[in-house]
DNA sequence: AAGTAACG
DNA sequence: CGCA
């Protein structure tokens, strides 16, 4: 017998192929105008300093950035200390479509994934609103993507995510478990140099009159 | 802490 | 490779 798979947490939700090309394109050069203006960095993880694998940049009023002193939101580059260019409006309008959330995300985080880089099984919990949805689209090379439940130890599923595809974390599923087991080299000619990009589009900062979600603890 | 190392 |  072959052991059951691992549902996700209810609220998870793949929309394959969302962005046609033409679509993938002009976010990828909207995406090229962001790192720019705000350069790939490489964080650093708390306490140890440890360098990511993945290299980062933000756009929107907010960024997430990590490093020795922590993970936190800022409105500024670590590096160069600007504030973070604004999210393309095709991103705004996929949020509006799809996040069923009555206010713009404040934050969207640009991760480069080199042929070699992976991201380990993390929570995401340095919002202060879970309500909203982690809106997550994957431009370039296909990666393996894993998603468990809302505790380390919980049973996880592996499915590729190819350029094009857009992932909600919503509901019960905002505080699942996930990252990116390996990335599949050559598998997309959207990037020249290759490798993945994944932006994900996040509320921070709660809103007065939000609908709270029940499926969400707190 | 979104990290790696080590080990069975 | 999965787990700690």
């Amino acid at each position: 017998m072959t052991a059951p798979s691992a549902s996700p947490p209810d609220g998870f939700r793949v929309v394959p192929g969302r962005l046609d090309r033409a679509t993938q394109e002009a976010l990828r050069d909207a995406i090229r105008a962001v790192v720019a203006a705000a350069p790939l960095y490489r964080p650093t993880m708390p306490r140890t300093g440890k360098p990511f694998s993945v290299r980062m940049t933000n756009c929107g009023s907010l960024g997430w950035v990590s490093d020795q002193a922590g993970y936190r939101y800022q409105p500024s580059h670590p590096v160069t200390g600007a504030p973070w260019p604004p999210i393309p409006p095709v991103l705004l309008e996929l949020w509006q479509e799809l996040a069923d959330y009555p206010a713009p995300p404040e934050a969207c985080l640009v991760n480069f994934y080199e042929p070699d880089a992976r991201m380990g099984l993390h929570q995401d919990l340095d919002e202060a609103e879970f309500g909203a949805p982690v809106l997550s689209v994957s431009l370039g090379d296909t990666c393996l993507f894993r998603i468990g439940g809302a505790k380390r130890g919980d049973p996880t599923r592996s499915l590729r995510l190819a350029s094009g595809d857009v992932v909600l974390l919503g509901g019960a599923s905002r505080l699942a478990f996930h990252g990116v087991d390996r990335i599949y080299p050559s598998t997309s000619t959207l990037l020249s140099q290759g490798g993945r990009i994944n932006l994900t589009l996040r509320r921070v900062s709660k809103v007065i009159g939000a609908i709270p979600d029940p499926a969400i603890v707190g």
